[in-house]
DNA sequence: AACCCTGTGTACAACGTTGGAACAACGTTG
DNA sequence: CAACGTTGTTCCAACGTTGTACACAGGGTT
C-alpha cells in the first residue's frame, strides 16, 4: 500500500489526527505546525485512501452514470458534459452500459454491483415507472431523458413533446403533406419515443393531415435504414420526422441509396444534434438538446440528494433544446 | 449503511467470520450452518461492503480509463469494450478525459485525482516517452493505441505504419497519382500521427510517387474540413487517406461541397471504423482495428501487471486490423 | 489409552480514516 | 493568583471486512 497518515504523522512528528486535520483543512492547527505536516506530505507524496475515508464516513466521491450504451454518440457527447460536471464537485463517475435491458436495468437500481457510490444517475429505457418507485436501494438517484410522470426519483429532460411538435411543425410547414414519424417502438413503455410520437400526433391532428409512423427496434442506424427501405415501398413520404439523429442519418443513407434525394425528394429531420449530422450530406435538421445544461441540472440534482438526507419531493426540470434548420430540410432548389 | 456481516451473523446465531466465510464461499462449513447462514443473508439481502472489503485486501476493484476525449466514436467504441471486459473481471471503470491537454494527462499520470484505483489504462497524445518512464505512482498502467518505443508500461495498439501503408497502397492501387495524407501533427510527438505519416511515406517511396501531406490541429471533422478545403485550393489530389475517420468525414463533406465527387474526383480513406462511417454517403473506406482485442488485451496486461507484483519487462503487444474497402475508393462508375 | 489428524467454528487484530472526548498549554480576567 | 475559556494536540473508538491463530469436537491410528 502507499503512504498513510501514519507515515506522514511519524515523519512530521506529530500525531495522525492532526495530519488529519490538516488534510482536511481544519482550522485550530498552529502554522508552525501546519508547515511541517504539510511538507511531510508533500515529501511522501500522501494520497489519501478513498476506501478507508469512505468506510469512516460512508462516502466515495464516486457517482455512477447508467446508460444504455455509450457507443451511441448521443450518449458519448451527454457523458462528456457530466464526467466535466461532476468533476467540478470533485466527483469521479463509473459508466455502466445497459444495452437498455431489462434485467440489466434493474441489476443498475438494484445497487452498481455492490460498489457503494454517492449516487447515481441514470437513464433508463425498459423500466417501468412501478418497478422504479419499488426499488430498495437507497442511494441518491436522478434520473436522465425520460418521463416517469409523478415519479420516485429526481428526473431531468426537455421536453419531448413539444419539442417533436416543434419538428414536426416545422416539416409541414415547409410545404410538405406527407409526413411520416420513423421510431415508435412496441415494447419501450417509459422511453422517450412514446413522447415523440405523442408530439408528432398533436402536430399532424393540428393540421389535420394523415399520419404515418414506422416502427423500430432500437435506435440505430441500422434500424433507422430497414425501416426507410420499407416506408419506401410502402407508402412514398415526402418528409420523415425520426425520433433520433441515428435513426435518420440510416434513413438519410436509405434514402439516398435508393436513388432519391434529401431534401428534394424527402425532407429529413432528427433529433439530439449529435456531430455527424452536421457534416453529413445534405446535413441534418435536428432538434439540438442543450446537453451541457442536462449534465449540470443532473449533477446538481444529485448533489442536493446526496446532501440533503431529508426526502423531500422528487423535482422535475426541463432542460432547454433548439430547433436546428439545416440542409435536410432546405427549401428544394432548383439544382 | 445497510445490513452488515454482524448483523447477519447474529440472526444466525454464529460469529461474524462464519457469516463471511459462507459469503466468500469457504470450503469447511457445514451444510446445516452454511444454510443457516444463506437464510439470514436472504433475509437480510446482504451486500457486501466493498470499501471495507477494499480496504481490507488493498483492491479496490475499480480502473481507469482515461482518454481524450469521450465523445470522438473511436474512443466511444472503444469505451465500450473495455468497459464490458472489465465487467468480466468484475471491476468497474471510471472515465477521465484529458482533451489531450499536457498538463492533464500529468495529472492522469500521476494518480487518478487522489483516488486509489487498482489499475489505468491510458490513451496519450501529448506525454512523452521521458515522463512517462519517470512517473512515481506506481498503479499499475497499460497504455493504448500509441507506441512508446522501449517504454516503461504494457502497451496494446495495431500496427500503425503497416497499416497507414496497406491503406495508402490500396489508395495507389485504384490508379490514382496524387495520393494525398491529411492528419500530420506538428505538435504531437508520441501520437499515432507520425506512425501513420511513416505508413504513408513508406507506400509512396515504394512507387516512386511525391508526397503531399496536410497537417492538422486535432483529429475532429472540422479540423478534416479545413485541412481539406485548404488542400483543394493548393493542389488537386486524386485521392486522399485521412489518419482518422473523423477527419475523412469532414474532409468528405468539404469535397461534396465543393461539388466535386467522392470517388469519382477524389478517392477517399480513412482510419478507426467509426460507424457512422458505415453509413455516410458514399460510405467510407477505412482501416478496421479490432477494437475489442485492443480492449480485451489492454485489461488482460492490466490483470498481470495487478496480480504480479513481480515487475517483469513491459510488453507490447499488436491486435489485428483489417482494411474494409467501402464507396468512397471505389472503382469510378461510369453514373 | 495416548496420539494426531481433520473438520468446523470462534476471537482477535488489522487495513486507513475521522468524529469526539480528553487533555495540555496558554492568555485573560476577576 | 486562582479560576476560566480558548486553542492546539492527542487518544480512543469505530466504520465492515478478512487473515491468522487457536479451540474444540470426533474419528482413526498407533
Amino acid at each position: 500500500m502507499g503512504t498513510s497518515l501514519r507515515d506522514v504523522a511519524v515523519l512530521a512528528g506529530v500525531s495522525v489526527k492532526t495530519v488529519s486535520n490538516v488534510v482536511n483543512g481544519y482550522a485550530h492547527v498552529a502554522p508552525a505546525t501546519r508547515a511541517k505536516v504539510e511538507e511531510a506530505l508533500a515529501r511522501l507524496d500522501y494520497r489519501p485512501n478513498l476506501s478507508a475515508r469512505n468506510l469512516r464516513q460512508g462516502r466515495t466521491g464516486v457517482i455512477a452514470l447508467a446508460l444504455p450504451e455509450l457507443d451511441a454518440p448521443y450518449f458519448a457527447e451527454l457523458s462528456r458534459f457530466v464526467i466535466d460536471a461532476a468533476a467540478e464537485r470533485r466527483w469521479l463517475v463509473i459508466i455502466e452500459q445497459t444495452d437498455g435491458d431489462l434485467e440489466r436495468e434493474r441489476q443498475i437500481l438494484d445497487g452498481v454491483r455492490d460498489h457503494r457510490v454517492d449516487g447515481l444517475i441514470f437513464s433508463p429505457i425498459a423500466i417501468g415507472a412501478d418497478e422504479l418507485a419499488a426499488r430498495t436501494d437507497d442511494t441518491a438517484l436522478v434520473l436522465l431523458g425520460e418521463r416517469i410522470h409523478d415519479g420516485p426519483a429526481d428526473h431531468v429532460a426537455i421536453d419531448n413533446v413539444r419539442a417533436a411538435r416543434d419538428v414536426t411543425e416545422h416539416l409541414i410547414g415547409l410545404g410538405r403533406t406527407r409526413v411520416a414519424a420513423l421510431g415508435a417502438q412496441d415494447s419501450s413503455i417509459s422511453g422517450t419515443a412514446p413522447l415523440r410520437l405523442a408530439g408528432y400526433r398533436q402536430a399532424m391532428a393540428a393540421h389535420g393531415m394523415p399520419e404515418t409512423v414506422a416502427t423500430v427496434e432500437r435506435y440505430h442506424r441500422a434500424d433507422g435504414f430497414a425501416a426507410m427501405t420499407a416506408l419506401l415501398e410502402r407508402e412514398r413520404p415526402d418528409a420523415v420526422f425520426c425520433f433520433n439523429d441515428l435513426l435518420a442519418l440510416g434513413a438519410m443513407r436509405a434514402i439516398l441509396s435508393s436513388g432519391l434525394r434529401v431534401p428534394g425528394d424527402i425532407a429529413l429531420a432528427g433529433l439530439d444534434d449529435i456531430e455527424d449530422g452536421r457534416y453529413s450530406t445534405p446535413t441534418l435538421t435536428t432538434v439540438a438538446p442543450d446537453k451541457n445544461e442536462l449534465a449540470r441540472i443532473a449533477v446538481d440534482l444529485l448533489k442536493r440528494r446526496i446532501d440533503g438526507r431529508a426526502g423531500y419531493a422528487p423535482q422535475e426540470v426541463r432542460a432547454g433544446y433548439r430547433l436546428m434548420v439545416r440542409e435536410s430540410t432546405a427549401a428544394p432548389s432548383p439544382s
